[in-house]
DNA sequence: CCGTATCCGCTCCGATACTG
DNA sequence: CAGTATCGGAGCGGATACGG
């Protein structure tokens, strides 16, 4: 939708994304981050610095290479991630954490962090919680 | 704080999950927090506090009655959202988030907050991301 | 109003084979 | 070693209808 009253103001707030809003950009973002393969690569990323194709494989269990060529694919599009590949045989590509890949792992590894803290607790809430029917 | 050394605290350990293994329940966490309509659902709950299940679908832009209620059981079920249904017609059902809830949820919206804040950043970064192929 | 149940298209994802 | 291309099954997710 375009704001044909030009407030300048206004344009600012179109960089400010909404998540809210389904067809915000923002949602995009959101979805690489917060992808399956996408939190657990930040993470390793972020804990471990630089790594390799297959070095990024064995520490994220159970990823196929499909999943993680796409998944490192959409995080460097958005500039998380930096891809270095020496042009070298065998072929070496080393994977890092961009400026902005720091930022954001920033936040993913707070909240994986504190689920690995505190998974014990669902599990308990798990267990308590009553099935709303009759299991059959 | 804790000083484990070889003692029966080693058990303890187990609580806590991995998520760089395949098989660990934390995945299953993971999945449910991060998942695309769970972190909107937690951070709505976080913002603005109670709501009923029509305010939610409303605030939550674009999410179908279907996977609203999916969400909702599986946060439900994790401890992290409370369940209120009054036995009155018509039907009037709150949900909120429990202490457990409000935990993760900080964290779930400091990133949403951060990805909010710099979509731009990201956006620019897709600009001048050079295709590997042609666009897409 | 708040869900649940069923159907069904469509996307995702894994397996496999192939290239540089 | 580090990917890309293709195929096919499985499951996600939307629309609809119905129950409490």
């Amino acid at each position: 939708m375009k704001a044909s009253k030009g407030s300048p103001l206004l344009e600012k707030v179109k960089q400010r994304g909404d998540l809210h809003a389904a067809g915000c950009p923002s949602r995009g973002v959101l979805e690489h981050v917060t992808s399956q393969w996408g939190v657990l690569v930040l993470v390793a990323l972020k804990e471990d610095g630089t790594h390799r194709f297959s070095e990024l494989r064995r520490k994220v269990g159970g990823v196929s290479e499909k999943m993680l060529a796409q998944t490192l694919q959409a995080l460097e599009q958005d500039g998380f991630v930096h891809r270095e590949a020496h042009p070298v045989i065998p072929p070496h590509v080393d994977y890092s954490l961009t400026p902005l890949g720091e930022e954001v792992a920033v936040h993913v590894e707070a909240l994986t962090s504190w689920i690995e803290d505190n998974v014990h607790r669902v599990m308990t809430a798990r267990t308590q919680a009553l099935p709303r029917k009759k299991a059959s």
